[in-house]
DNA sequence: GGATTATTGTGTATAAATTACACTTTAAAT
DNA sequence: ATTTAAAGTGTAATTTATACACAATAATCC
């Protein structure tokens, strides 16, 4: 058994045999995939966790996760996760980060590829029958089964980032939204206050919001125009950030 | 051996003992790391790749990679096949993403995760006595082993977004260096011109270049001004970037 | 139906950052 | 002493980001 582990040293160039033998032998390692779920309601971003169902864990909350099948690819298996969860199919997800530290999960070796995805709660609302499922302000989660805080963390903080830089905000939103809508989801991920003029300026000098020539209903001031996220206007918008700046 | 797939679709809660069970049975998958490591020489961008090993793949390059052992984090085994080849430790090193499609390896099931690093050329040079081991010029790569293509083309692209949003290229430098030598480096990465003394504006803003009041020498012409990157300014500067923009 | 309330919708002036661009200086090589 | 090749430097024009205040509107309350 060793010899593999010494060929594996890079000492020696290793033959197709070898690796066949190395593959079927110790060196495996249970896979997982942990989704990170996160949706938007009452102007707060939430996350979606479940109960642990781990001893050592009891009464913490975790990612949904669940073991990779071995015939199965990673992405297959965070979608498979969110559409038993949520029933949501079709949505924005991205893989994050793997996290593979030794002693990560009690019971064994567990290597874990955390997804990000972000949904529309309105849509699945209905769906969660589980109470052992439940969103979550992101900004009152402090402790977490296993790593799960620091996985949570660091797609949170991804999420900061890319939203910046790509227009995935409008999947937490209803198809149809106000810009008061867009500007609280951004104040919320990003946990700012925006100039509202200014912020008006910006998204409407992108030119890929779409005037429905509607407005909100059930508001008890003056209702704001409704508009939609064009994506064919985006794809074609061609104009990146070619700065550099630290 | 089905219950536990049947069990990890959700419908149940798992105990610990069927976890226990689900993570010692086949569930279980090899993991490798890859390594894409950069260099810096002649003005060019350089990546690190060796001969595979396998049969399928004879005369193609691949990253230099290897299994994760048993009781080994996904960092320590990319610092591990990064000092075996290159006898290099403390340099820039990054999980760049995790690669799991099913027959992405022809002996069996295995997923890898990929890593970067930048390392500065000169400084091992002479430690590459294997053959099999070369420095490719990156505009140059077509095939490659494996999905090593497809995994070093997203290493690459993430590079080029990293470096200008982070000072990661000065690893890729000796620690004295020109203006001129810095601004081919970034030339060579991004794959554009960039004007000079726009570029040397920016550089000096930033205030993290000291200046060494020593200059180039052996140079064919009038010698440049040599400095350092001072990584302790940088870590002070706290200008981060918080617009929006796509 | 008039007053109140809460929020929408809009423009401009200032500051900061980015871009475009050309000549003089310097050291080495001939 | 001349040639060569790159270093070093500044300014004006443009673009982008920021700060900031008031009139218009629909719903609610009396």
């Amino acid at each position: 058994m060793q010899s593999e582990v010494l060929m594996a040293s890079g000492q020696k160039i290793k033959t197709f045999k070898a690796i066949q033998s190395e593959v079927q032998s110790i060196n495996k390692v249970a896979l997982s995939v942990d989704c990170v779920i996160f949706g938007f309601d009452e102007n707060k971003l939430k996350v979606l966790l479940i109960r642990s169902d781990l001893k050592k864990y009891q009464g913490k909350w975790s990612l949904l996760g669940d073991l990779v099948m071995p015939d199965e690819g990673l992405d297959t298996a965070a979608y498979r996760i969110l559409k038993q969860r949520t029933g949501l199919s079709d949505v924005y997800m991205e893989q994050v980060q793997t996290f593979g530290d030794v002693g990560r999960h009690p019971a064994s070796r567990v290597v874990t590829v955390a997804y990000c995805s972000l949904i529309n709660i309105q849509h699945h609302k209905l769906k969660i029958l589980d109470n052992e499922l439940h969103w979550h302000d992101v900004d009152s989660i402090t402790e977490m089964a296993f790593d799960h805080k620091k996985i949570f963390d660091i797609s949170y903080c991804q999420l900061q980032k890319r939203v910046r830089e790509h227009p995935l905000g409008f999947s937490l939103l209803p198809g149809k939204f106000s810009l008061r809508e867009l500007q609280n989801l951004y104040e919320a991920i990003l946990s700012i206050k925006l100039d509202r003029r200014n912020f008006r300026k910006k998204f409407f000098a992108m030119d890929f919001l779409e005037d429905l020539d509607e407005i909100e209903t059930e508001v008890p001031h003056r209702p704001g125009k409704l508009y939609r996220f064009d994506y064919e206007k985006y794809k074609k918008s061609t104009k990146k950030w070619t700065g550099i700046a630290f």
